[in-house]
RNA sequence: CGGGGCGUAGCGCAGCCCGGUAGCGCGCCUGCUUUGGGAGCAGGAUGUCGGAGGUUCAAAUCCUCUCGCCCCGACCA
């Protein structure tokens, strides 16, 4: 393709709409424009990228055993009214009406519409198992759209939906959408990880999330080193304290701390390590039920945990006027001592210290040598706290480790949760109605293409992965001398002869404008003719990662690209 | 939804405090020269100053309302 023939407006300027990297390149580079927050039409750079990602997609589900499917961005509101989720999904569910003033919504998922279909059309186990996918654009109208591509309201997702008609091939249908996403984004290039996740709202029992891995990643992620174990933070479990402290309890002292809020306060002016203070944090339910959470003073609670403890979906820290209606002690202050008539559940990293710091229960006041057992009750040591970077693996003997990610793919299991609520059966072998068994495997596409460039880009600009690079060699010839583009045209053709993916810059710019525009556009190969290696009988290859330059022959070229792009397994 | 910031030429910005000719750089158009890391010279085009009201002889500038966008938080497959 000729640059001349491709609409690749490139800006010179940051943007200044966008702040992440990816945001910026991609509108930098041509790839995208803003229509509305969190809205972008793809320009013909950035939808190659998609498609090239797409086709990716497209062989590794089809080798799975999934069928491709179109279903529609509208859906009728009544299929959302069977499982709840009209209501339950709230504002983020962009609703309208048609002229007969009947409701629908555009569709963030669909669930109810491929359970909808299965039940109409699906009778018996002998037709299971089955897998339907779509690679469609979706709408949630987010909260706050941001990060350009990587949080957007209209999205280009992949969406996969298994039913079984039992529980053992519901989970063989989850591990072959395991190993095709593990596939999928090793093809595309790109540094993983798989991790346990939350199943969160959309219910069910198991779930991975696939991260790709990049410092500016919204998501916090721990693994062992051993590889026995990887979590979303959110989600990763830390294991009881194998043993406890066997130090005698000393007398409980009360101690005037005026002013000391903060544990680091606390911890300066007692003179203190924070591993030797338990916080207490007053939460409060939806049902305006106040309980209190003891964290380890150097530990963070975790809301999910405790959230899922309690069996309710959310939960906040109380505000001053509820904290004032439970306890004397003003914020900063509050303590398990005293502590009447509100459930105290505590981390179980408590039940291994003896003779620790509390809150007072009253202003200005905190308590040495504290105990649990003697000085108050707690309901129940569980596991509340947030995993942090050196915590014990709950796998192995190892410790864990902290790395930032993006979420690009998410599988769940998600059991009769639809099914049951929309009647979707299959007879078994004993002729017995049973519920289908579901799964769910979602993919962002346009995210995916933004978290390559969080992923792989340098001062210059993005440095794409060869197989989801918008092309796969940008030509670059340095003047419009004679010989230079007669070679130009020569190795273009027959490049593309070969099924190269040829950038051609033939605009009639200086070197310095195409030099900068294809480090911006960061293919992965740029071929540079110019009247100096010519001179010696060569063109240059450089390659866009490394900077590494090589002279080639003109006549070399051919085989000298199909030689660097046999490293890689492209899509075609 | 809470907090903060920003809307002036295609892009990046200045001007606003202290009301009085709408500017700079890049880009764009024409011509000549130039051509290995964002060229030079000469000439040229481009603005409902986000929108609506108000104050004033006079509003980009002051006041009120409104719309949009970005960032932080809450939230989030």
């Amino acid at each position: 393709m000729r640059t001349s023939q491709l609409f690749i407006p490139t800006l010179r300027d940051n943007p200044g709409e966008a702040e992440v990297v990816s945001h910026r390149l991609m509108l930098r580079a041509g790839m995208i424009r803003k229509v509305a927050a969190g809205i972008y039409t793809f320009l013909p750079l950035g939808l190659r990228v998609l498609k090239k990602i797409e086709r990716i997609i497209r062989q590794e589900m089809n080798r799975a055993g999934a069928q491709e499917l179109l279903m529609p961005i509208l859906s009728p509101a009544e299929l959302w009214r069977e499982t709840g989720r009209w209501d339950f999904y709230g504002k983020e569910l962009l609703r309208c009406q048609d002229r007969h003033d009947r409701h629908f919504c555009f569709g963030p998922t669909h669930e109810e519409v491929i359970t909808d279909l299965f039940r109409r059309e699906v009778r018996s186990y002998r037709q299971l198992p089955m897998n339907f996918y779509q690679i469609q654009t979706k709408f949630r109208d987010e909260i706050r759209p941001r990060f350009g591509l990587m949080r957007g309201r209209e999205f280009l997702m992949k969406d996969a939906y298994s039913f079984d008609a039992d529980e053992a091939g519901a989970r063989v249908s989850y591990q072959k959408m395991y190993d095709a996403y593990d596939r999928i984004f090793t093809r595309c290039g790109l540094k993983f990880r798989a991790v346990e996740a939350d199943n969160g709202l959309i219910g069910g029992t198991t779930s991975h999330e696939f991260m790709v891995l990049a410092e500016t990643g919204e998501e916090t992620l721990v693994y062992d080193e051993e590889g026995s174990y990887a979590a979303n933070v959110e989600r990763a479990e830390l294991l009881p304290p194998d043993q406890e402290d066997g130090a005698d309890q000393l007398p409980l002292e009360t101690i005037h701390t005026p002013g000391t809020k903060t544990v680091e306060a606390v911890c300066a002016l007692l003179q203190v390590s924070p591993d030797r203070l338990v916080k207490t944090l007053l939460y409060e339910t939806p049902a305006h039920e106040v309980v209190a959470i003891l964290i380890r003073g150097d530990h963070e609670a975790n809301t999910i945990k405790i959230c899922r403890h309690l069996g309710i979906t959310e939960i906040a820290l109380a505000s001053k006027e509820t904290v004032a209606a439970v306890s004397p002690a003003p914020l900063g202050f509050a303590g398990p001592v005293g502590l009447q008539g509100i459930r105290i559940l505590a981390d179980h990293g408590i039940k291994a210290m003896r003779n620790f710091v509390v809150g007072g229960n009253k202003p200005d006041t905190h308590l040495k040598h504290a105990n649990w057992g003697r000085d108050f009750t707690v309901e129940a040591f569980l596991d509340l706290r947030r995993a942090q970077a050196g915590d014990p693996s709950p796998r192995s003997d190892g410790r864990l480790h902290e790395v930032q990610g993006i979420e690009v793919g998410h599988v769940f299991l998600l059991g009769t949760k639809y099914s049951k609520a929309m009647n979707a059966t299959v007879l078994d072998a004993q002729g017995q109605e049973v519920p289908a068994i579901m799964g769910c495997y979602g993919i962002g596409v346009s995210r995916t293409a933004a978290a390559a460039v969080e992923q792989n880009h340098d001062g210059k600009g993005m440095v794409w992965p060869v197989p989801i690079a918008p092309f796969h060699v940008h030509l670059l010839p340095l003047t419009a001398s004679e010989t230079v583009l007669k070679t130009a045209g020569t190795l273009y053709d027959s490049l593309i002869a070969e099924g190269v993916e040829v950038l051609w810059d033939d605009r009639n710019e200086r070197a310095g404008v195409k030099f900068n525009d294809a480090d911006l556009i960061g293919t992965p190969f740029h071929l540079i003719i110019g009247e100096k290696g010519l001179a010696q009988g060569v063109v240059e290859f450089k390659r866009r990662k490394t900077g590494e330059v090589v002279n080639v022959q003109p006549d070399a070229v051919q085989s000298h690209v199909k030689g660097l792009l046999s490293a890689y397994d492209l899509p075609r």
